[in-house]
DNA sequence: TCTGGGGTCCTAGGACCC
DNA sequence: TCTGGGGTCCTAGGACCC
């Protein structure tokens, strides 16, 4: 056994796990709920029977998470508010403290890697613990270290954690979910075709929706389906990379190291807001939003020792569209000013006709700000691009750039 | 009143360079 | 009047994941 993966359920009030509760939707709406039923107090002290309720949620919002309950109604991770509510309104509905889950989620890796300390980051309730050298790490298959370590996530922290072992991360993944909660799964390479071949093609990390629909059409529905076809043949239909990743996939084949450090490439912030904002009757309210998420991703690159040359804007119309723009500039920033100019010029570059849902900042093409790259070069040198060309004549440090034509002046 | 926020990686065309 | 062939960077979009 070489690989090892674990996933956390990270829900605290353990008074509430027998009930149906959903965590997520807008903070603002959640709270708004709470304060009218039970203002002033904290979370701990509100009586389980007068906890909010989701029939009573109004507004947007996606579930960040549900207790094993609530799901028997169908509802889970990543469904709208408002259609969960209608499959579960009596769901009690609490808000997402990020402040408190990554503590948690620092705690469950820290736990870990004192164990096992070749850890890799899957976001922040799973990760891949690779424990071939681990003293101990094979005996029973594994499961005799899978246990010291469940035991010891849920003593520090409270949580409930799945764990598959498996000889590579991708078995090791979907061996966890054999067994939840709480449970642990040992996976061997002989295992693939009577465990494996049964599932459904979305259980491969790696095929989403677009390629299960795209499969269906070819009458490929489980993962043994897949592995049924030739290579080439998956290839033709899917692409030289992915087509042979596919293959390798459903016959259980991966070679992929633990990769236990990692440099981030980009940050972003971005919001959706409360209603959709146009941009002339809302240019206030988005010139604000825009400024303030320029100034919060600013501060995200500052905290974290990161300087970025590509500076973009997002934006979601209200018919789900999605449409980015960016600009490379010639020199590393983390400067809030820089970045909302920049990013002011990107968004002259997009259709601002539609009605926006959402908009988004990101900086990318990342540096470490001490490293010897990032300083200012000694010249700017110009550069023919349209864009360019746009932020020369617009530019010159100027706060409120010439308008474009065909397009509205808001930024 | 379906559909969050923060990421990664891939593709593909054009610019530009040697 | 048939115009190579790499390589890298930039940009836009899209699939996917937690």
């Amino acid at each position: 056994m070489d690989a090892f993966f674990a996933s956390v359920e990270l829900l605290r009030y353990p008074q509430l796990l027998g009930l149906p509760v959903v965590i997520g939707g807008g903070r603002r709406q959640v709270d708004e709920i709470l304060r009218q039923r039970h203002a002033g107090l904290a979370l701990s002290e509100i009586p389980p029977a007068d906890f909010p309720l989701l029939r009573d949620y109004v507004g947007r919002g996606v579930i960040t998470t549900a207790t094993y309950p609530a799901r028997r109604f169908g509802v889970g991770s990543a469904m709208g508010m408002m259609k969960a509510a209608k499959l579960c309104p009596q769901a009690i509905v609490l808000p997402v403290d990020f402040d408190e889950v990554r503590r948690y989620s620092r705690l469950f890796k820290s736990t870990i890697a004192e164990i096992a300390p070749l850890v890799e980051d899957r976001g922040v309730d799973e990760v891949y613990v690779d424990f071939t050298e681990v003293p101990g790490g094979q005996r029973q298959g594994g499961r005799a270290l899978a246990r010291l370590i469940q035991r010891a996530i849920f003593d520090k922290t409270g949580l409930t954690c799945s764990i598959g072992v498996a000889p590579n991360k991708l078995i090791a993944k979907m061996a966890s979910e054999f067994n939840k909660p709480n449970g642990i799964s040992i996976f061997h390479q002989e295992d693939v075709q009577s465990l494996i071949w049964p599932l459904p093609v979305r259980k491969i990390n790696g095929i989403g929706p677009k390629a299960e629909v795209k499969l269906a059409k070819l009458h490929l529905h489980t993962i043994g389906d897949i592995a049924a076809q030739q290579r080439d043949w998956l290839i033709d239909n899917f692409g030289k990379s992915y087509g042979a990743w596919m293959h390798d996939a459903a016959w259980g084949r991966d070679e992929r190291p633990v990769v236990t450090e990692s440099e981030p490439v980009s940050m972003s912030r971005e919001t959706t807001f409360d209603r959709d904002l146009h941009a002339v009757r809302d240019k206030e309210e988005l010139g604000a939003i825009f400024t303030q998420l320029c100034m919060k991703v600013a501060g995200d690159l500052q905290r974290k020792g990161y300087v970025g040359k590509t500076i973009g804007i997002k934006l979601r119309y209200d018919d789900f569209r999605i449409a980015t723009r960016d600009q490379t500039i010639d020199h590393f920033t983390a400067d809030g000013k820089t970045i909302r100019q920049t990013a002011g010029q990107c968004l002259k570059r997009v259709d601002l006709g539609r009605r926006l849902r959402l908009l988004g900042v990101r900086v990318g093409n990342l540096a470490k700000a001490d490293a010897p790259e990032t300083r200012p070069v000694p010249r700017a040198k110009p550069s023919g691009s349209a864009a360019d060309a746009d932020a020369d004549a617009a530019g010159h440090d100027d706060p409120q750039p010439a308008p474009l034509s065909g397009t509205l002046n808001l930024f």
